[in-house]
DNA sequence: AACCCACTGTCAGATTTTGGCAGCAGCGAT
DNA sequence: ATCGCTGCTGCCAAAATCTGACAGTGGGTT
């Protein structure tokens, strides 16, 4: 399908091509060469360096070791984007709704991601930004007994995902399931997953999880795939699956 | 303060100057002439015909007329950004919340928003960004009987805003206030604002607004500083805000 | 020790960017 | 209509930048 060497156009204007490298590098999981690098973009070495130079410049997580190559730490690089007013007050309520949470890591997240466009945004309009009037109201207190970051974690990375599992009559079982999805409701946080016991997808209340253990063993699934599936079985039955949160 | 000509660097990259000329267009709300810029910027006019294509062609709202100059219509420009994973996650999620909120316009603004983000994101990361499973539960449906993007836009614009209010008592009065706030619980949207009639801050509950007049008369103070007060009044009495969401 | 690799300095040639000039077209005021 | 101001485009040579090749240093792996 794609060339071993992919030849680059001659006219990419230099902007374009670091984006292009931050995404080349992101596709490698491994250290890879800054020779290999270069050549799939069909520039000299001696230009992949002064890139690479460009884009830590910028912020880019890229680490370079002598002997191995190239990782750019897991991330995103958005380029040059513009938002209507609008846009940017949705993006800063939700990501102020986020930033409350019991999710700490997901909410800390979040306000990392605030202080990132508050930073390289001009004095004026940060100052707009911290005065965008749409607040989002505290929350009920949730103590949640388990780290749900565990939980995201294991869908991004399609690992398997064991715990302890109090239904709504009261008795706990040990349970492996393979989990894709995570709901966010007023009150309480569900994760859909497949149950390796039942054979059968399952909605876990993440309030009655308990002694989560998180194992390196990838489920044979693409989550996206057991997502669409999931969501056909919802539509079928019953209106949708608001309802059936518990196991 | 400032020289009434910037003389720039030399060494400032195109790139970096593209987004310093939509910081500059922000700055004035009338027309500005290609001269102008020019000369803030220390580029020639022709350049600046050249900048100003190139952003049009990113997308920027510009617009230029003949004998007036440009314009940019209200929006904000992000340079090159870099998010983690998490972040990433936060961002839509967030925004996914928002796009169910009763506020339609707000709403909408958040799918395009996330549309944006997803447009620019190579293939394998807008699948993920598509599969990213973390979901926002439905919403009570919650009919507003009115149009929160007014309220919105009033407050952007510290102007004037008048409606008739239905109090918990049941009886209707109708207010002239000034508004600086809005909150977002899980029930219920509550306008904060300056009453005229009462001379005092107030908050309005959204369900109970009805007849609402924007008006172009702008409020004399500054909805940053109301703001301010308005938390400060918050802290002193009792708990917080979150009770006395009426009138 | 041999090898791979990241990284820096230098420098000439390729490429892009820039500024000045000329010219056309739309808009507002006189 | 005429004038002045402005947006916008093509062209070309000068200026600035980017690029590739070579050489060299130091760290890490085999």
């Amino acid at each position: 399908m794609r060339p071993a060497l992919e030849i680059r156009k001659p006219t990419m204007s230099r902007s374009e091509r670091l984006l292009d490298l931050v995404q080349i590098l992101r596709r490698h999981r491994r250290p890879v060469s800054g020779r290999a690098l270069a050549d799939e973009m069909g520039v000299s070495i001696r230009t992949l360096y002064r890139d690479i130079a460009t884009l830590q410049g910028q912020g880019a997580p890229i680490e370079g070791e002598a002997g191995l190559g190239y990782v750019l730490k897991p991330g995103f690089m958005l380029p040059p984007l513009m938002f209507s007013d609008e846009e940017i007050e949705a993006i800063v309520l939700g990501s102020r709704w986020v930033a409350k949470q019991p999710d700490k890591r997901l909410a800390a997240a979040a306000t990392d991601a605030l202080a990132k466009i508050a930073a390289v945004l001009p004095d004026d309009l940060r100052e707009d930004l911290d005065a965008t009037a749409l607040l989002v109201g505290p929350r009920a207190d949730h103590l949640e007994t388990i780290d749900l970051g565990v939980v995201r974690q294991a869908i991004r990375e399609e690992r398997k995902l064991g715990f302890v599992y109090r239904d709504a009559g009261g008795s706990s079982s040990r349970r492996m399931v393979w989990p894709f999805a995570l709901a966010f409701f007023d009150k309480v946080r569900v994760m859909a997953a497949w149950c390796e016991t039942r054979q059968d997808f399952r909605h876990f209340r993440a309030d009655r999880m308990s002694d989560l253990t998180a194992t390196d063993i990838r489920y044979p699934r693409r989550r996206q795939a057991m997502l669409r599936e999931w969501k056909a079985t919802l539509d079928a039955p019953g209106r949708n699956g608001a309802k059936n949160a518990s196991d």
